[in-house]
DNA sequence: TATCGAGTTGGAGTGCACTCCAAGCAAGCA
DNA sequence: TGCTTGCTTGGAGTGCACTCCAACTCGATA
């Protein structure tokens, strides 16, 4: 959202009813596996734009919220820190000139992201060997 | 140490010359790149056993300290705990019998290395996707 | 109509893993 | 002899990412 200029608020009819059904927050708590807490405060932080209410003051999420949450899961998932992907988001916001900062944070992101996983092998060598030693005979450290 | 039996404090001459060589904390945080706070902090809470210490009171870590170092590092790396390694060091000096134990705590965060990596992967596809749309074309989220 | 459950808010609190501080001391060098 | 460097200590402080609280409101059900 936000990145495509123009569809703020209303739209009322006429539209292809895609982007129509609108969820609770249990239920994308349920499927996003963020808590109802978290979701509101990224909300608040700014991680989300201000999502649609019922007449009742309920957030109702929208299956584009719905994508734009699962791909921050995924960067938080993979350790990037909530302030870069306030950073990021801001730039999706401001538009499509901002292209180039969003592909290099995430160009970076995916650096770091290729040496966790490297680390991860290294220790999973670590850990075979020491789990076959611990399996076989006793032995120290 | 502390798994290997008898091995205090001081064993003067005739020694392998092996474990002789003594690290200053400056010198493993270089090594480690842990910073000497959490160094020393590390052994506060009992992650490390008593570093022996000069007659000046400084730290002297063994070679053995180092291996012993190394191996939490890698631990912490992948995201275990600080508890849990403590649990894991604390079996480590309670004898050969916790060996099973070890192997335990081990083989699960054995486990949650594979899920982190699987998780990494999955990101990296998602990521090199929207590099690419980044890279070629103008797009939006 | 009463009450229940699921939601709302701003702000305070928590847990983890460090990280820093102030005061002090010993060794080496000018 | 004095200064600098690198270390020592216990305890306090920090930053991050939530996580919880109290008081409240709405809509649906019995």
């Amino acid at each position: 959202m936000s990145a495509v200029p123009a569809e703020q608020a209303t739209e009322p009819a006429a539209a292809p009813a895609d982007r129509t059904l609108r969820h609770s927050i249990s239920e994308v708590s349920a499927r996003t596996g963020l808590t109802t807490h978290t979701l509101r405060w990224y909300e608040r932080i700014g991680l989300l734009d201000p999502i649609d209410r019922s007449h009742a003051g309920r957030r109702l999420y929208s299956d584009r919220d719905l994508e734009r949450l699962a791909f921050l899961g995924r960067l938080r998932l993979t350790g990037m820190p909530v302030a870069d992907m306030l950073r990021y988001v801001e730039l999706v916001r401001a538009g499509d000139h901002t292209v180039e900062g969003r592909r290099d944070l995430l160009v970076a992101h995916r650096d770091e992201v290729r040496q966790k996983i490297a680390d991860l092998h290294a220790t999973l060598a670590v850990l075979d060997r020491k789990i076959d030693l611990y399996s076989g005979k006793k032995q120290n450290t």
